[in-house]
Order: structure tokens, then sequence, then C-alpha cells
DNA sequence: CTGAAAGCGCTTACAG
DNA sequence: CTGAAAGCGCTTACAG
């Protein structure tokens, strides 16, 4: 990059000092009592020489870099690419700026993330954190950086963090899908402790037992991040063909996606033999032949709360830490029918 | 944020100069000829202390940030979200990190995301370029700083890109519909001077001159970028209510998606009464009731190859600049299909 | 009202 | 083989 115009060149332009030009560029000219005319004569200067302030320089100086580091999943997921998006904007209003890594639900390649991050002084996190990476997000609290957890959680960690009910968004789809006469009911999920899972099962399970429906272990089919696709091809296909269930209810749009796959091509028909529920939106989701009843998150709090919070931890450190429950809807379409 | 353990710190805790120690840790022992023992004296040391590098520091002397500012429309967007995860992968590789911004087609928010991004110094940038912002690229290229364009592109700017051949993908698509007995073919494609959909457009022209059938302007239905869904709901509708063509080709998923949903609400048949094809992908396009059949573009290639051309430019800036032109290649799935 | 100076944490040519 | 020193471009307490 060729040179580029720095503090002292526009200072000796005018023959001032470089102090003098820090105070009018930054809008301190009233606590440094700079006079008007110097002002003026300044941002002209500035304004001639198109002065640009080099951020690395004063971000050393600051010991902050206005810059948030957001660690998600995968990024190239809707639902973390939406979220994104808001965090972006909101961010880029105050003045700052994010950088991005993708986990793909891995501890390790996560560690690395925020050791990547660490290294470039981001001012604080948003992390929607791998399975038993607890320890991570301690050490970053430890160090005194902000943090605020998204869409996931730990029992018992004190850190901000923002995400919906999951236990009871869970218990109302599946309430749904009972009052819609099934009481077959199965339920595709991740194989992971993560808590914002378990709870989604604690829903399904705690509704069944309710309405008196027997819980039964093969029917709660589990797949793992890593062999999602393999996973749904065998275990899930051994529900669903022969049809042993009259309902099923996907934890994520993932599982959902490759669910909807699957109940294609065996040609069920949906909500006839089969009502469907899902968490999460894709765009699939209306176009599926029987558009998908679920339940909604809404990304841009999610997205909106996280900077929020980051901002608040950034003016005041020491406050203490807040959950945000964002709001969860059932946005209740034909698949989840109640025709058999 | 806490102290952190600095270079001097390691340095003053064995006793050494902080030269010895930034030499060791940039593994540059041999060149300063450093003895055995000290390097490992020192690497125990900074082990010990826990040492990270600062590398705004690092930053500031060196005057290159490891940094890449990625420009697209709209992050939340799977075409772009799809790329951004693979250019994030990409660079990770190199020792690069990733900021990215929104710029809704808006050349006054690229413009302000440039700016962000020129004052934290980053090293290259990646962009996919705004309607009328040939002006703001060839600044960048002015202050010599790398950048290379993905998916648009401006005729006559010398400058590194990457992009399909859009006349020819487009052109591709159409004969497909005319092969399949269609004659009258409708496009809706984005109001914008940008070459790649005017590119688009062309090739669709071009097939239908080709072919002895006349062009219909009213069939080439425009939607500007602000305001699409509105264009779609009165432009499009138009001419699909009633039924005036019987074959529709759409120049991007975002406009196919919306489209598609304009089809199903009026019933329209597909392939029965209309065929369609469109750019790009969307989950969604599996679970259309007629799968739908489109130019895919390989978003890996397009990604993989924006970060070659960033990286080789960052290591040689004078060489000549290069236009990648990635694959596309036609998915062929019922939704064209060839029976009225 | 304005300037000189120290210092943020690094790297690297230079001297020894 | 190792250390002292300058300098990257800022900010800010201090002195005048």
């Amino acid at each position: 990059m060729d040179k580029k115009t720095s503090l002292k060149d526009v200072a000796n332009h005018i023959g001032v000092s470089a102090a003098l030009v820090s105070y009018v560029m930054n809008g301190k000219e009233r606590e440094a009592r700079v006079s008007e005319e110097m002002v003026k004569k300044i941002k002209i200067a500035a304004a001639e020489l198109n002065y640009q302030p080099n951020l690395i320089a004063k971000s050393l100086k600051m010991g902050t870099t206005k810059t948030i580091g957001l660690i998600v999943a995968d990024i190239s997921n809707p639902f973390f690419s939406n979220i994104a998006r808001i965090i972006e904007d909101e961010a880029k209003k105050q003045g700052y700026v994010v950088i991005f890594g993708s986990s793909d639900e891995n501890a390790a390649k996560q560690s690395d993330l925020i050791d990547v991050f660490t290294t470039r002084l981001v001012d604080a996190f948003i992390i929607a954190p791998a399975m038993n990476t607890v320890d991570q997000i301690q050490q970053i609290l430890d160090k005194n950086v902000p943090v605020v957890l998204i869409d996931r959680f730990f029992p018992g960690l004190d850190v901000d963090c923002v995400h919906i009910d999951n236990y009871n968004a869970s218990a109302n789809a599946v309430k749904q899908l009972v009052k819609n006469g099934r009481k077959k009911i199965g339920m595709l999920a991740y194989d992971t402790t993560q808590l914002h899972m378990q709870e989604r099962k604690r829903g399904y399970k705690a509704i069944l037992k309710e309405r008196n429906i027997r819980f039964r272990k093969e029917w709660l089919v589990e797949a793992s991040y890593q062999e999602m696709d393999k996973d749904v091809a065998t275990k899930l296909a051994a529900i669903l063909q022969p049809l042993q269930i009259d309902a099923l209810f996907f934890a994520t749009n993932s599982l959902a996606v490759a669910g909807m796959k699957a109940i294609s091509k065996m040609g069920i028909r949906v909500p006839g033999e089969l009502a469907i529920i899902s968490f999460d939106e894709s765009e699939a989701f209306d176009f599926f032949y029987s558009p998908v009843t679920y339940v909604s998150q809404s990304l841009t709090d999610i997205g909106r709360e996280a900077v929020r919070l980051v901002l608040q931890r950034l003016h005041n450190k020491s406050r203490k830490h807040h959950t945000v429950i964002v709001e969860a809807r059932l946005v209740v379409r034909e698949s989840c029918g109640n025709n058999l």
C-alpha cells in the first residue's frame, strides 16, 4: 500500500503539533480548548490531505479495537447468517466491525478461533458455543473480556446470554401435535450434551408424559453433528419405513431439511400420514408440499440483544450478567394438520 | 481486559532482550543465529507465561494486518454466506481473518464499508460490487490495495475478478427451455446496469433470436433491488395472471424464490403450464412441487479462487490482473419439463 | 490556547 | 551469539 497521510503529516502541513490535530479529529476541541480558528484550519488541512486515521495505531494506544469476534457453528447456515447480518448492522451503528469464524461444532476449532481473535484483541466475543467448551468460555471471562453466548448456553456458568426458552418452545410444538390427534410422535434431534438441545428433548418428553403418551426411546432419533446425513438415512429411515409414527418433530432446521428429503423420497403424505413441525426457519419450509409448521425464533432479537449486552458490558465491566430470553412462537401451517 | 503478558515480560523473566524473544517467536532463530539453548529457554518461558503476541502491535510495525475485508450485498443471502464460509476457511489456512459487511446493493453503504475497512488497514478486499461503484474500486486500486471482485465486474476495469460466464450460462438455460418445446419464454431479472445481469439478459435474448422466437419486451420483467417483492407482485403477476408465457427464467435465487411463491399461490402447474429455470441455488429448489432446474455456480470455486488471487497479489503486487471464469452447469430437473 | 514527550507492543537494522 | 535503540501512528497527561 502506498504511504498514507498520517496525523503528523497534517500537523506539519500547517506547522502545528500532532496533539492539536488529534484533539480535533476526535472531537475533543472543547476539552483541549483549541481555538476555533485552529479547529477550522486543521479540519481544512485534514480534508485537503484526505487524512484517514490509522485505527491500528489508535487501537494499540487505546487498548481497544472496536472489533467484535463472532463465532458460530457455520456461517453458511441461514440461521447463523441471518443473525450475523443483524449483529453486523447493529455493531456498525456503534462503530464496531465484526470478524467471524465457523467452529463446525468442533471444540478444537472453536478454541483456535478464540485464540486467533484474542491475539487480535477483539473487544468482545459473541459465540454460539460448541459442545464441551464451557472451559473456553470461562477462560475468556477470566481474562475479563466480554462475551455473550447466543443460541446455546451452559448450566451454572455466569455469563451474558441470549436464547429462547427451549423447553417451552418445544413443549408448545408437541402440544400442537397432540391437539391435532397425533399419538405416535417421534423427534429428530442432535446427539449432544448441549443444554439447548437437552431442553428441547425435555419439553418433548414432558408433554408426552403430561398427555399420558408413552415415550418410546426408538422414536427419539439422535443424529450426530458430524454424520447427520448418514444418521438420518439409517436411524430416521428405520422408523419411517415402514411408518411407525404419525408425527415427527425436528429439533433444528438442518435436521428438518434432511428429514423432509427422506420423507418426500419415501412418498410419505404430510400431514395425512405424518404431521411435522420444526424448529427454526428455512426457505424450504414454504415450498414443501405441505408448508411446514415451525418454531420461529426472532433472529433479529437475538442479534440485537447480543450486541446490546456486549456494549453494556463494554461500558460497565462489573455489572452482573444477564440472560435475555427471546420470544419463540409457533407458526402453524398445514404440515401439522389435524386430519389423519 | 487484564494486562496480558508482553514480549518484554518474557524477555525480563529470563533476563534477555526483547529482540531475542521476537526472533524466536517468529521462527527466525536461524537468521538471527540464536543459540539453541537460548531458543529452548525462551520457548519454555513463553509457554510458562502463556505469552500470546499482540497482533495489533505487530500490524502497526509491519504495516500489514492479515485481514481481508469482504463486502457483499447481504451476508444473510445463502449465495453470499456460502461464499463467505469458503473465503473464511481459505483465509484462515493462510493466517488471515475476514471482516465482513453488507452493502444492500447500495453504493453509499459500500463506500462507507470500504472506508471503515481501509481505516482498519485491511490487507485486501474481496467485493461483490454494487451498481455504479466502479470509481470506488478504482480508488482502492489507486491506493495499491489488492482487491478482487466476485460475482459482478465492470467493463474495462483492469482488476482481478472471479465470476462465471454469465452469457453462456444464461444461453444454455434458455436453450434447454426451447429444446423442451417452450416458445413463450419470460425472464425475471433485476433492473440494474451491472454487467453480470446484462450478460444474463443478453444470453436470453440471443437464444430467442437464434431460435427465431420474437423477443417480447413485456416478458422481460425487471425488478428493482429495493422493491423486489412489490415488483414481483405487480409486474410479474401481470404476465402470470392470466398466464401469457409457457416458461420463466429467473436471473437469481432471490428472484426465483419470490417468483415461486407467486406461482404456487396462483396455482400454476409447473412444468405443465409453466416451465421454470433459475440461476444459483436455494434449499427451496429441492422442495418446490416441481424440483427446480437451476444454473449451479461453484461457490467453492468462487471463494477459493478469490482468496488465491488475493494472496497472489499480496505476494506480487505488480503482476498483471487475472479474470478467473468459474464453471457454471445446468442442473436439469423436473421444473423445466418437456410436456405441455 | 499549544507543544514536547512518553508510551502502547512489536520488529529489525546495527553495533558489538 | 546478543542487546540497545529507533520507529510504526496514534493519545494524553503535563508543562508552559
